[in-house]
DNA sequence: GATACACTGAACCAAATGGTTCAGCATCCG
DNA sequence: CGGATGCTGAACCATTTGGTTCAGTGTATC
């Protein structure tokens, strides 16, 4: 057993397109594993396995409702994604503004 | 082949922690794979390949210098993940605002 | 030229992933 | 009650993933 931490687990579950749908669609409201499976001509085991990944990664929550499942979006924003994209974007604009200084730099000697 | 869009391949490179660091880590100025792998106890070829996946995902550029390949960070800054990250963030608000509608509305209407 | 160094490709491996089918088990409906 | 519906667990399968080792190949360095 590997234990990926939450981010490992969310980054991951974002990987996947039909999963990514399945959030988009859950946006509307929830729904049943049948009505969730329906538009990508899945099996309901199939499913069952990508809302799993969901859940794992807190994603989506699910209720038992009678014979149905009811899978609606859990309450998770993606603070701890977002914040990770945005040190990275930070990191990139530095190292590419030390780039330019470096440039300019050069630029008094040439040859 | 399946051929993984832009976005599936970057969400999947980033979903492991050990090319998150490299990403972190060719931050602070490019490195060899020997540089990389060295801090992770990982083999070279285990190093390579993690950058293999990096440069699919186009967040690293590597280039052979001599007998070693320079590896720095790509022009990428995730603005695409950015995007669809902010886009779910609006997304979930707007549910859980129309769900505190819900609420207000029973409020009035109780038993 | 000889030796060391950095990387690379091929082969292999175990585990995880994304999917399936099949056989239940509850639950709902008439 | 009896049938249809909805989900679930187990078993299976092919592919991908994250890692290895080993045997090169090309480049530096003495």
């Amino acid at each position: 057993m590997v234990q990926h931490p939450q981010i490992d687990r969310t980054f991951a579950a974002l990987a996947d397109p039909t999963r990514r749908s399945v959030l988009e669609r859950l946006g509307q409201g929830s729904a049943t594993i049948t009505e969730l499976a329906e538009p990508f001509g899945i099996s309901l085991t199939g499913m069952k396995k990508h809302v799993l990944v969901l859940e794992d990664a807190e994603l989506v929550v699910t209720e038992k409702v009678g014979r149905a499942r009811r899978c609606s979006l859990g309450p998770r924003r993606l603070d701890d994604v977002q914040a990770w994209v945005e040190t990275y974007r930070r990191m990139l604009d530095e190292r590419l503004d030390r780039f330019g200084e470096l440039l300019e730099q050069t630029k008094g000697t040439p040859r």
